[in-house]
DNA sequence: ATTGAAATTTGGTCGCC
DNA sequence: GGCGACCAAATTTCAAT
C-alpha cells in the first residue's frame, strides 16, 4: 500500500467508474499495472465494492432520521442487530458506546412511515427505548476524504 | 421513472462498476436502451455519481465516532455548516431537529486524532456543546434498499 | 511489479423500427 | 422509447523483463 494505491482509491472513490486508462493517465503508470494493483485492492479487502450514489428523494425516500436504540436489561445485542440487519428501511447500524447500544440511519418515504417503523424498532426484542432525531437537512454524506495529496 | 429504471438502480447501488451490457442482461433490454436510461438517471440527478467503498481501517481511518454539535444562542448554523464542511476528518454532515443543530460522523486514524477533532468542534464559533457517541463497530452503512422486487 | 502487444468486450452514436 | 449495427476505446490476458 504505497502512494500510488493511495491515489488509486481517492481517484475511485471520487468517481466509481473510472476507466482504467484513465487511472492510468492520472498516477503515470500503463492501465495494465493500474488493473493489476487494483485487482488486488479488491481481492485484499481494502475496496469493499462501487456503489452509484442515488439521491433519496428521487426514490421515494424523502424522510431520514437517525435511531438510537436502547437495550432493556437483558436485552442481547445480537439478537437486536439481526433484527435491525432484516429491516430495509435500516440503512446504516452502528454499535455504540454508551447507554444505547446501537445508532441506526432510517429511510423512509413519509412521516407516517417513519411512525410505522419507529414502532417496529420498539417492538423488537430486548429493546427498552428508541432515541429519534428526524434530520431536516443532508449537508453532505460519504464524502471522500482526500487520503492523498493532488495537484490541481 | 419506471420499474426498469429501479432495477437499473438496483442494480448500480450495488455494483456501481457493472458494464451496460450487464445491466442490458439483467433487466432484459438492449444495451443501447440501458445506456439511453442510465444517462438519463444520471442527467437528471437521480443517480448523483459513483464510489468505490473503501474498508476505513485499511486506510487507515479505525475510529469512527458520530457527534452532536449543540449551537449557542447565537450560533447561526450556515457559520457552523461551512467550518464542519472544511474539516476532512467529518465525513457526514446531517441538519436535525432538536436542540442539537447538526448530527456529523467523523473518521480519524486514532483516540488522540478524535480527541483533537472534538476540540476543534468545539472552537468552532458559534458550537456550544458537542455531545460524542463512540462506534464500537459498523454492522452496515449506506446498504443498497431494495427498491424493486428481484427474481433469485 | 511493470510493460507493451494481442484478443475480447464494452462504450457511445446512428439510422431505423 | 427501443433495437441492431457500427467503430473507437476500453478491459483483460500474457510473455518478457
Amino acid at each position: 500500500m504505497d502512494s500510488l494505491d493511495r491515489q488509486l482509491i481517492d481517484a475511485l472513490r471520487s468517481d466509481g467508474r473510472a476507466s482504467y486508462a484513465e487511472l492510468a493517465r492520472s498516477v503515470g503508470l500503463s492501465s495494465s499495472a493500474v488493473h493489476e494493483r487494483v485487482s488486488k485492492l479488491e481481492s485484499s479487502g481494502v475496496i469493499r465494492g462501487y456503489r452509484a450514489i442515488v439521491e433519496p428523494s428521487a426514490v421515494g425516500l424523502g424522510v431520514t432520521a437517525m435511531v438510537g436504540i436502547e437495550p432493556g436489561e437483558y436485552g442481547e445485542d445480537a439478537v437486536i442487530a439481526a433484527a435491525l440487519d432484516a429491516m430495509p428501511e435500516v440503512e446504516s447500524c452502528y454499535g455504540v458506546a454508551g447507554d444505547q447500544a446501537f445508532i441506526v440511519k432510517v429511510r423512509v418515504p413519509t412521516v407516517d412511515d417513519l411512525h410505522l417503523i419507529l414502532g417496529a424498532l420498539r417492538a423488537i426484542d430486548g429493546v427498552a427505548r428508541t432515541r429519534t432525531t428526524v434530520v431536516l437537512s443532508t449537508r453532505f454524506e460519504g464524502r471522500p476524504n482526500r487520503l492523498a495529496t493532488e495537484e490541481p
